[in-house]
DNA sequence: TCTGGGGTCCTAGGACCC
DNA sequence: TCTGGGGTCCTAGGACCC
């Protein structure tokens, strides 16, 4: 029963602290009149619907829905919409992020209105732990004014499975534990959500897994694992796993610093001319250094695309991106928009109608340990052998793979290699699955 | 008239490496 | 001056998430 691998320490046990419509509830704790109003969150441009209260999502509303289709429907029912107010959202977030430290600093952000705890240490001061999920959204609750469901299972995708639950059915009260369900009620629940609700399958994924018959959440959760593999790859038996009860994803408690960062904006009116669109991409560049420096980082590729509008069938299509490696890496936002600059020229096609333009700065993903510069010009003959050789030196030394050499350019570039993560880790996976 | 913005991971396979 | 043919790198694209 028990295995050996976990013998010292405890199972995991996860729970998902996510806001309710959390743009929506934000807006209405500083206009609580607005409590039962219907009402969405409008993206940039007031484009579409990026967040409802219950009572829109009630009519049906989808995430996403563009403003002017349900304009009729928003007459009819009195919907009110609001501009979006980021700067708002990103403050409340940290409150509640603060508050959920104060139960554990064992703690996941994973989304501006979402956060995974690990709370196997911290039960003994509850009675159970839908008592702990219980004080967690009163708590959040008394101090922002947010309301909160709570998750809990013993992997990642049962606790987002639990929240779904907790969501959904009144039953719960808003805190749904299934650590401590028995399995009859647990494959009551499963065999009643659609299996497209599950964490990690998409549209079309849910299609593909309708075709062989898998509906449910139980019908997923009985699935050989193996393979499903074979069928959908990785991620998909690892979630077969984690449906089972058997944790194979790790709380990620430190954030790494982003690979990529994307400024990018769709105009509000079509936009035809280069200075135009020189003008927009300037502006991101800018936002994206500003995030780049934030995170210490510095980037050596930028790409710039520029997009016409793809609803407009009638219309001419143009879409197109360029990439340009960085030489010298850098944070410098004149020197990263003179070549954002560069390359819009390179891209930019006279005659289209142009709707969104934007900029990714992707970052150098490790720290280079021999500067570029001890081989500007790319290595001559006979030195390859050479650094082959300091190469193989150092990978002795500190373990293999520590250095690896990257091309960049003409130039040489030798790097750590970014730790090695296997795409799954089987440390958890001889635990007793919840389905035998 | 009007349709968001910002991310991640995985995989395949040809290019190309030292 | 000088290891090298067996991996490894890179990129695009697909899928997902909030």
């Amino acid at each position: 029963m028990s295995s050996s691998a976990n013998s010292s320490s405890k199972s995991p046990l996860f729970a998902l602290v996510d806001i309710n419509n959390f743009y929506v509830s934000c807006e209405r704790v500083f206009a609580p009149q607005l409590e039962s109003t219907p009402m969405v969150v409008l993206s940039n441009n007031d484009g579409c619907a990026v967040a409802r209260s219950n009572e829109v999502k009630a009519l049906g509303v989808k995430m996403g829905t563009p403003w002017f289709q349900m304009k009729d429907l928003a007459k009819q029912y009195g919907i009110l919409a609001c501009s979006s107010n980021y700067t708002l959202y990103h403050d409340m977030s940290q409150r509640v992020v603060q508050i959920l430290r104060q139960f554990t600093p064992h703690l996941e952000v994973y989304s501006i209105d979402e956060s995974f705890l690990a709370i196997e240490s911290v039960l003994q001061s509850y009675d159970s732990p839908v008592h702990l999920g219980k004080d967690i959204k009163e708590r959040i609750k008394q101090w922002t004014g947010l309301p909160v469901c709570v998750g809990i299972a013993p992997s990642k995708t049962l606790a987002k499975f639990a929240n779904h639950l907790a969501k959904k059915q009144n039953i719960f009260g808003g805190v749904c534990d299934l650590s401590t369900m028995n399995k009859q009620d647990l494959y009551q629940w499963m065999s009643e959500v659609s299996v497209a609700e599950v964490w990690g399958v998409g549209r079309r994924i849910a299609k593909r897994l309708e075709t062989m018959g898998i509906q449910t959440v139980l019908d997923l959760t009985q699935a050989p694992p193996q393979m499903m593999r074979l069928q959908f790859g990785v991620v998909m038996e690892r979630l077969c796993y984690e449906l089972r009860g058997v944790s194979c994803l790790r709380l990620e408690e430190i954030t790494p610093p982003k690979q990529q960062i994307i400024a990018s904006r769709s105009f509000g009116k079509l936009v035809i001319g280069l200075d135009e669109l020189a003008e927009s991409v300037a502006t991101h560049t800018t936002r994206a250094a500003e995030k780049l420096r934030e995170q210490h980082s510095v980037a050596g590729l930028i790409t710039v695309f520029i997009q016409t509008n793809r609803f407009m069938r009638n219309e001419p299509q143009y879409s197109q991106s360029i990439q340009m490696p960085l030489v010298a890496p850098t944070d410098n936002t004149f020197k990263l928009t003179e070549v954002a600059i560069e390359g819009l020229k390179a891209i930019y096609k006279k005659g289209y109608r142009y709707k969104k333009a934007g900029v990714v700065l992707s970052l150098i993903a490790d720290q280079p340990v021999v500067q570029s510069s001890l081989f500007e010009g790319g290595l001559g003959k006979g030195q390859s052998g050479r650094l082959m050789k300091t190469l193989d030196a150092i990978n002795a030394k500190y373990g293999k793979h520590t250095l690896r050499p990257a091309a960049t350019g003409t130039q040489q570039t030798w790097r750590m290699k970014s730790e090695n993560v296997s795409p799954h880790y089987t440390s958890h996976w001889d635990q007793l699955p919840l389905v035998s």
